[in-house]
DNA sequence: AAAGATCTTTGCGCCAGCGCAATGACCCGG
DNA sequence: CCGGGTCATTGCGCTGGCGCAAAGATCTTT
């Protein structure tokens, strides 16, 4: 393995803890799964066998309704662990895992992961505390689904994503990923069209620059408003 | 420990697998937590200090947010593990935890948990498993909520409700606890009104029987099939 | 460079479901 | 058995955001 995705692995969340020896041991039986372009790491309802740990690229999550309408669940950054949930009860997995790009990922076994956390009780806890903040953000992002309305969401789901996979340039925080309408509007709950109409607005009022798949913020705080105002606000305006 | 509540902590999914003996030691530091009447076990940001395994009647899982309205997660029945959310990351509580009557819980603090996953992993595998599936069904209603319109969340809130606590009557099956048109708005992300008139309409069709904060369904595969309509259906009948 | 394939914008019509207020039903404690 | 509190119903008005279609912009491929 070579040495700067060792380091990037002794930095992952799941792997938080280890010893240098112990990690040279769970490194022993991962196995590097590169894509070369953009592709499926795995598709929903694939035999669960593996567990992924990114080391470069962004992986988005998915789901498909039965009736086909997607949503968007998540998107991974390096150092993340994905493919960990259809694993272990069912045996399939619950999402696709995707990327728009060259992507690259350390993958164990799921059986092999399993005896590797009988092995080492801290990646079980490490696992525990992952799935933990999951959960409590897919409690957030229902919450705001079933009490904000659309633009809120929307504002919300930018900072995270400039959070996440931001970069800092001289006029703003550049969401570093192919992005599209139709993206975020399955991230948030709504359409695309709706979308459009709102990130028209903030680009004419000055708060973000959009081109097609690309977004930059330009002022992260007026959004950052947005995304703290009143609930469902406004029956009328004071008088 | 009495005799019946120990049957029940070993038939709870936390402790699936564990030997007689490591069961006894599992339940020496644990305590037992009775509410005598209506209450909360926790409230959204208190320390969270205890795990809870509930052994007898119904809690609610609900959390408000900054502006004050609330929304309603999950409902937790005998068995099933609550309050382990806030006590590894984070150290308080997400969400509140309120039961409308009686209830029994054992708990165990959260560092003797960490130990005793540590010294039995089983446990903490458990945990993994619970967790995963939580994330699922999240994930599952998040898709819902953004692809599926009211009707169809109600009634699948309420299947969903009858197979976790309903029991068969004669004439159907009774959701077995305490439930509001507030608490089925609040779970499926709509308000009192609009779930008043549906119920309004399915028990005039006589698919359900309603009292206050009482449903009974009495032809539940008919709801059933209104869960699994088409998704955002009917731009325009046929004709 | 031209053809396709995506992605985005925009106008228009429309309705599911919300917000509110007022009334009625039911429960429980004293 | 009464009084106050909680829960449920219902009518009415209204609008946020969807659905669709069609045109425009931008990227990709050959």
């Amino acid at each position: 393995m070579k040495p700067c995705c060792f380091s990037l692995l002794k930095a992952a969340p799941l792997f938080k803890g280890l010893s240098e020896t112990e990690l040279q041991d769970v490194s022993a039986c991962a196995k590097e799964s590169r894509l070369l372009r953009a592709g499926h790491y795995f598709r929903q309802n694939d035999a669960a066998r593996r567990v992924f740990v990114l080391t470069h690229g962004h992986v988005k999550i998915t789901q498909l309704s039965t009736e086909g309408t997607q949503v968007f669940f998540r998107v991974i950054g390096p150092g993340e662990i994905f493919g960990i949930i259809g694993g272990f009860g069912e045996n399939s997995y619950p999402v696709s895992a995707y990327s728009e790009g060259p992507a690259t990922a350390w993958s164990w076994d799921t059986k092999c992961l399993l005896s590797l956390m009988e092995k080492y009780p801290k990646i079980a806890l490490n696992v525990i505390q992952i799935l933990s903040r999951r959960i409590q953000e897919m409690q957030d992002r229902f919450r705001d689904l079933a009490t904000q309305r659309v633009e809120r969401r929307v504002a919300t789901a930018l900072l995270r994503l400039a959070a996440k996979s931001g970069t800092r340039e001289a006029d703003g925080i550049l969401i570093n990923m192919k992005l599209s309408r139709q993206d975020l509007a399955e991230m948030t709950g709504t359409t695309l069209f709706t979308v459009s109409r709102l990130l028209k607005t903030w680009q004419t009022g000055g708060l973000i620059v959009s081109a097609r798949q690309r977004i930059k913020l330009t002022v992260p705080h007026a959004l950052a408003q947005i995304a703290d105002e009143i609930p469902i606000p406004t029956p009328r305006t004071g008088k």
